[in-house]
Order: C-alpha cells, then structure tokens, then sequence
DNA sequence: TCGACGTACAACCATATGGTTGAGAATCTC
DNA sequence: GAGATTCTCAACCATATGGTTGTACGTCGA
C-alpha cells in the first residue's frame, strides 16, 4: 500500500552511514575529488569510491570526470524532499507546545480517541509546510 | 575526523524502508497496536513486528504493553534531530537564490574555488538554523 | 614513451537486512 | 480450564551491505 517512494528510500539509506554523512558535509564547502573525499576516512580509497556510488545513485552527488580525477558536487535537492518529509513531524516536535495547543484549539474536544493534531498556527507560519502527508 | 552519531545512522535507516515510514505516518495520528500497524502491510505479522522493532531501537517508538497488546506510540524527537542534521543543508535547496546570493555578497572575489556559502538573511531569518554543522 | 597517479571494477568475505514459517508465551473470553 | 487472540522468538533463506585486496584502465607529467 501507500506512498512507496524509492527515491527516499534512496535517499535516507544514503544518509544512515556516517562516512556519507561525512562526504556531504565537506561537499557543501565546496567540490572534492573521489579520492579527497577518501582521505579522512579510515577504509580504503575502494570502499569509498563505493560510499560516493550510494550517494550518487540516491542523487545527492554529481559527479563530473575532469581526466584521471572524478570531481564530487553536492545535490541538495534530494535531501530537501528528505527534509519535506520530515517536516510533517515538526507538529510533534515539541510536545509542550502541541499539548498546548490541544488545549486551545478543541477545549471541550468530547472524543478521548488521540486525533490527527490541528495544524498549529507556529507550523502554518512555515514555509513549505505541507498540508497533506507526503 | 567527524561526527560518527549512531544515532542518526539508527534514525536514518529506520526512515530508509517504506513499510517503517508508513508506520510512523499512521502513528502521527494516533497510538495503535503491533497487529494495527502490520494490518494495511503486505506481509507477515513477524515481519512487521521487526519493523517495529526497528522503529523502537531508533528511539522512533515507545512500547506499552497492555496485556496481550502491545501499544506503539511516536516518539518525535529523533525525527528532530534528523531534521535538524538536514536543516543545515537548507541554505542550498534553492539553488537560483544561492547563485543570487553568491553575486550579491561576493561579487569580486578572484579565487575561483567554491568557498562555503555565507549564510544567507534568508537563512537566518529561520528559526532554528545552526551556525555550526551538527 | 614511461612511470606515477586517480579511479573503477571484480572477486571475495563477514555480517546485516528483510522476509518466511512454525512454535511458544501471555492474556483475554467464555 | 479451554480456546482464541496478540505478539515474540528461533530457525531458516536470499539478498544487500560494507569492507578488503588485487588488477586494470585512462590520464598526466617528465
């Protein structure tokens, strides 16, 4: 059933190790080979070269072969769908808040049944917040 | 070197299978048992079961056991620090202002190499925007 | 042109992942 | 207490993941 999305599947699977995370936080400074990427990493410049093919087949890096060196550049956009995602969460983040909330949007709400929170006014104020789950 | 946050890879990989995330979306509206969660699931209730324990060893997921039932409930704050490890990416998503903003604040510098970007007013303007990477 | 360099690729290995089935272990209901 | 319900656990399987080493290929520089 449902969404069924491979792209993030992709895309947070590309996130869940930390020697990626680690190549995409030194590609936002700015372009790296595949071999500078590999550098402070304690594995072989082989298992790198791997970690790279992750990341650029879940569309975070672009590569561009400039003669014997294959040049790395960031790909934000996947993790701003990542990121979208995530931001249906935002509601829950602080429960003080939504239970407040609670409190003033359905004072005299009859059914104990714990319902889809009300979109806050705070979570509407933000840009890109989705309305529908995405 | 780096951050190496188990966390995150916990969390991340967690968010990285369709059936984990279907589970969190249907627990945003409210808590529901083991067998609830596996029911909308084309597979068999022990494989949903490990789902769930998945979801759980990320943090994702708080277990009450009530009787025979097990209740899962949400728990949001790893999703928060999922999210606020992406937000620092936040400052490339729109690339056409990135590249508007790269003239307007920089617009004669000689190296050619890409430094870090400046953080933006736009960028600043959000709430809880690092300074620092996560 | 020859050697050093930067990578990829293949083969291999150990372990993790995602699924199944079958067998319990509690717990509720009658 | 007997049976149904809810869920975990163990065993098993196929495949993916993350690492290694060795080899090969294109490219740069002297």
């Amino acid at each position: 059933m449902v969404e069924d999305s491979p792209e993030l599947d992709a895309v947070f699977h590309a996130l869940a190790h930390d020697a990626r995370r680690v190549m995409l936080r030194r590609l936002a400074r700015g372009e790296l080979t595949v071999g500078q990427l590999a550098e402070p990493l304690r594995m072989s410049l082989a298992a790198a070269s791997k970690h790279v093919k992750v990341l650029e087949n879940a569309g975070l890096v672009e590569r561009t072969v400039m003669g014997r060196r294959h040049v790395c550049r960031l790909r934000s956009a996947p993790l701003a769908g990542a990121a979208a995602w995530l931001r249906f969460y935002e509601r829950f983040w602080d429960e003080r808040i939504d239970a407040l909330e609670r409190v003033l949007d359905r004072p005299h709400t009859p059914d104990a049944t714990p319902a889809r929170p009300q979109v806050s006014a705070k979570a509407s104020a933000r840009s890109h917040t989705p309305e529908e789950a995405p």
